[in-house]
RNA sequence: GGGCGGGUAGCUCAGCGGGAGAGCAUCGGCCUUACAAGCCGGGGGUCACAGGUUCAAACCCUGUUCCGCCUACCA
């Protein structure tokens, strides 16, 4: 790009159809996102949550990202050694069900198959239609080392992952047995527990009356439990009650007959029976249901297992096997009522447990799955943010962290599906033995026999992620990027996945790297719709970001996401919101035509001033001195995660400091013929908006390229200059005195001037009384600033003797008056009435803090700055007071005569 | 049942001990040669309610209430 400083080469509106792409090509064929290894440079490291390589780029992928690629720009300018490592994760269940759809909808399924050529077709559904979403992340400006983009599945994950595996197992940190699991009858396969949402739902509670076995009647004819699901007396192998229970104390030990089907169960007696719940009596189905698993095992109690794994009924069910489940339950009902055995039917709320995946009910299974021990891997996990190895942010989260830690049950890491990590377990089929390794065993280490069997069951997909953080760098291998970037710097994700994730990555980088994976974690909210509702498809109040990216513009989008990424809170989004910000995009484009076009120059870059403070106008100082403070501001802001503080000072300063006021009071200096002057002005003008253009370059990475390089001066990229430092040395506090008094001054005549109704372009003559030396000062130095911002004929200084002119519009500050002469123009009554409200406001105001200086509690208790904040508030007011008497009398005279 | 967060301008939210703020919306006036996707100006709030601590409370404490979310094996 030509360093051509002419407004020709910018059209009048910013038109970011091009330019993305054009900066995006640019800097990824230029390697300017690819990690540096300098030596005796910090280090900055963060790797991608992997999104779904199912996914497509949803509105909450868009502030994850976002916000990563601010953190990831700011830091790559200031100097560190970047890396931001990519990826995809291959979501077993997701990816399975989405090519399983595909082959059902040509009536195949993937048994038509077979595992091997249905893996081949994922494969290959992969290579064509995987991984879109990596695409969108650089449509929206991630400055990824795609050069280190990983894969969940590919080779040196998977070699990774089999390592992790045989390693635990060998320590005996993964363990198979079987227990009670959370099995999905859509997608086949078990769940682990947090995989399960709970959602709250109207259902029944049935009384049913279990009969006792007829020798073993004496006073009593039956036992009535109480159950949401009634279908599941089917596998019912006894009823349990408190063994305190003085009402079934005698029954223990007696026998029951199961309704419909007529088996013999006994009444057992277990502590865990709540006696104050429905009857007291707790039918058990120990392969259905948790607590019963464990009432069985203590009891010694046999499973029947009812369902096959759609959920439809099985033999054990004699009469219903085939059915469904639900089917079930109504037939039972029926069956009982016909029997007189259903006595009585009460509304009940419940929590049903859902497949996070599919929605569907599912249902707890005993079945033979593989297990990681959890808490000898949480304990140290745990240690590590209680120590502050790992700083969550907010910290908020700190307490639930340690509570799920502190509670957390095995986790089981086996799938039923085919698609994923295939378990490194060989089962011997001649002798049973179990054998876990790397490579595929040729014969059985035990017996010799070379029969042997893989595990068909792959692993969860979240344990391959839970070893990204190291995986993607190169484990196991000793890589240089595993050397120089773990533990990453920051990892920066959404809340929900806390356990699903973060807590997992904590764990295994602490085992398997003797280090937490991260120095901070981020955790952001969750982006909801304007009513604070979660955003999904069925409800239609999704926010698309592919969309609104092509309607406003990436940096419009970006930009909305940072300024509203408050910590601790929801973001709830609209439209609207980002329209706003295209337009503070196109502002900044239309102040760079403004700068380009007052540079006047093809020339290289402006030569600084040598001692730019001793010559520079009050407004220049000022800016600058603003400029330093703010660039403070956002580096802070940007450290300590505050995305929303740093957008929003930038706004507000570029907007309404260096546009309203800076820009407008250049202008003079800009277009006069002073050179001196010009030269000043063009060099502070340039200045605050190049400083400002690499400040926002984070947030909004492609307007800020591309009006960079049509600044003056030989120009590399702006993503690799060095980002703004605060500059001590343009603090200027006298200057912003100035110029909040200019700002005042100036408001208050435009203020009058409106509420006039005098047209803007009328050349109006205003006249100024200083009520001190240093008002005086003040006015004599600033009338030309304030003509040229009030945009009005002449300022007239008047010397204390003169007259107030009658019929003036009067504005009073503290120590100037302000007349705009208008005979005719005025209305005396409503001047009056402004100047009476005016009047009542200071009187409550000085009684208010009169009060506060009679106290003597204040006035000794109070620091001393406070009370003395005090006395000058009062001497202010009294001081204003006083002029407002003095001109309501004028005017009353007035309306006298 | 337990935990967390929140109720501040019409809307979305900052502020979290010392004179109530922003953006958007709204109303009025301006095509002022960077920008009408703009400029200038205005109106609008017992900071959920009730107590308490303090010289001083939107801000700290207690209680009440309403709204979110997370968590939980009472069948």
């Amino acid at each position: 790009m030509p360093n051509e400083a002419s407004i020709n080469a910018l059209p009048k509106a910013y038109d970011f159809g091009d330019v993305e792409h054009r900066w995006y090509r640019e800097w990824t064929e230029k390697g300017l996102f690819t990690a540096r290894f300098d030596p005796g440079r910090p280090y900055f490291s963060m790797v991608i949550p992997p999104p779904n390589v199912t996914g497509v780029l949803h509105i909450g992928h868009a502030l994850n990202n976002t916000l990563q690629d601010i953190l990831v720009r700011y830091k790559r300018m200031d100097g560190y050694n970047t890396i931001w490592v990519p990826g995809t994760d291959h979501a077993g269940i997701a990816t399975q069900i989405v090519v399983e759809r595909r082959m059902n909808s040509e009536g195949r399924s993937r048994h038509d198959f077979g595992r091997e050529k249905f893996i081949q077709k994922v494969w290959e559904w992969k290579e064509s239609s995987g991984g879109r979403i990596i695409e969108q992340l650089k449509g929206l400006g991630c400055s990824c080392d795609w050069s280190r983009e990983r894969f969940t599945m590919d080779e040196g994950l998977s070699r990774a992952v089999k390592e992790v595996f045989v390693r635990l197992y060998e320590e005996g940190l993964i363990y198979r047995g079987n227990y009670i699991i959370n099995w999905c009858p859509r997608c086949h396969t078990a769940l682990a527990d947090i995989e399960v949402e709970h959602k709250q739902t109207e259902g029944q509670l049935w009384y049913i009356r279990y009969p006792l076995a007829e020798e073993t009647r004496q006073d009593t004819e039956f036992i009535t439990v109480a159950t949401t699901r009634p279908e599941t007396m089917l596998g019912d192998t006894a009823v349990a009650v408190h063994p305190e229970d003085p009402r079934y104390k005698n029954l223990v030990g007696r026998d029951l007959m199961l309704p419909l089907l007529n088996r013999r169960i006994p009444v057992v007696a277990d502590a865990a029976v709540e006696p104050e719940f429905g009857t007291g009596a707790v039918k058990v189905t120990p392969a259905h249901d948790l607590n019963d698993f464990e009432i069985a095992k203590r009891q010694g109690l046999q499973s029947i297992n009812i369902f096959d794994e759609n959920a439809t009924l099985n033999e054990s069910a004699s009469q219903y096997a085939g059915l469904d489940r639900y089917e079930a339950r109504k037939r039972v009902i029926i069956d009982l009522k016909k029997q007189g055995l259903l006595e009585k039917e009460e509304a009940y709320d419940l929590a049903v447990g859902v497949c996070y995946r599919c929605k569907t009910v599912v249902e707890p299974r005993l079945s033979k799955q593989w297990f990681v021990k959890a808490a000898p891997l949480a304990e140290p996990a745990l240690k590590a943010v209680k120590d502050k190895r790992t700083i969550l942010v907010p910290a908020s989260w700190e307490r639930t962290y340690d509570e799920w830690m502190t509670t957390i049950r095995d986790w089981c890491i086996s799938r039923q599906i085919w698609w994923g990590h295939r378990i490194p377990a060989w089962t011997c089929l001649s002798c049973g033995e179990v054998i876990v390794s790397r490579e595929e065993p040729k014969a059985c280490p035990k017996c010799g026999n070379t029969a042997l069997e893989q595990e068909s069951d792959v692993l969860d997909t979240w344990f391959s992620s839970a070893i990204w953080p190291f995986s993607t760098l190169g484990w196991p291998d000793k890589t240089p990027e595993l050397k120089t970037f773990y533990p990453t710097s920051v990892l920066i994700t959404s809340f929900d996945i806390l356990f699903f994730w973060v807590a997992r990555m904590m764990m295994m980088g602490l085992h398997f790297m003797g280090d937490v994976p991260f120095r901070h974690v981020y955790l952001h909210a969750l982006i909801r719709d304007i009513e604070g509702k979660k955003m999904s498809k069925s409800k239609g109040n999704v926010i698309d970001p592919l969309t609104i990216m092509e309607k406003y513009g990436t940096d419009a989008v970006r930009f909305t996401l940072a300024a509203f990424a408050a910590q601790g809170r929801d973001i709830k989004l609209a439209e609207e919101r980002i329209e706003g910000y295209r337009h503070f995009v196109n502002k900044i484009w239309n102040a760079a035509r403004f700068v380009l076009l007052n540079l006047k120059t093809s020339q290289g870059a402006l030569a600084e001033p040598a001692e730019p403070e001793s010559f520079h106008d009050p407004s220049e100082r000022w800016i600058l001195s603003r400029l330093s403070q703010v660039t403070g501001t956002v580096r802070k802001a940007l450290d300590e995660f505050d995305f929303d503080v740093a957008a929003k000072e930038l706004y507000q300063f570029f907007w309404h400091e260096y546009c309203d006021w800076y820009l407008e009071l250049a202008k003079p200096a800009l277009t006069g013929d002073e050179t001196d002057r010009q030269d000043a002005a063009r060099w502070v003008t340039l200045t605050v908006f190049d400083h400002s253009l690499r400040l926002f370059h984070p947030f909004i990475p492609f307007v800020t390229e591309e009006l960079w390089q049509h600044l003056p001066g030989q120009r590399d990229h702006i993503m690799v200059s060095p980002f703004p430092k605060q500059i001590d040395s343009w603090t200027d506090v006298a200057a912003e005195d100035i110029i909040k008094q200019v700002m005042e001054v100036v408001s208050s005549i435009r203020n009058a001037r409106s509420e006039l109704g005098i047209h803007p372009g009328a050349k109006i003559i205003v006249m100024a009384l200083a009520h001190s030396d240093k008002a005086y000062d003040f006015l004599n130095s600033q009338k030309k600033a304030i003509n040229t911002l009030v945009g009005i004929k002449t300022l007239d200084l008047m010397s204390k003797e003169e007259l107030r002119p009658e019929g003036a519009a009067t504005i009073i500050l503290e120590d100037i008056e302000i007349f705009i002469p208008l005979e005719g123009f005025v209305d005396i009554d409503e001047e009056l009435r402004k100047l009476t409200k005016e009047e009542d406001k200071l009187n409550k105001e000085i009684i208010k803090t009169e009060a506060k200086l009679k106290n003597e509690h204040f006035l000794s208790r109070a620091p001393q700055e406070i009370v003395q904040k005090e006395f000058d508030k009062i001497n202010k007011f009294q001081i204003k007071l006083e002029k407002i008497v003095s001109h309501k009398e004028t005017l009353q005279a007035i309306l006298r005569s």
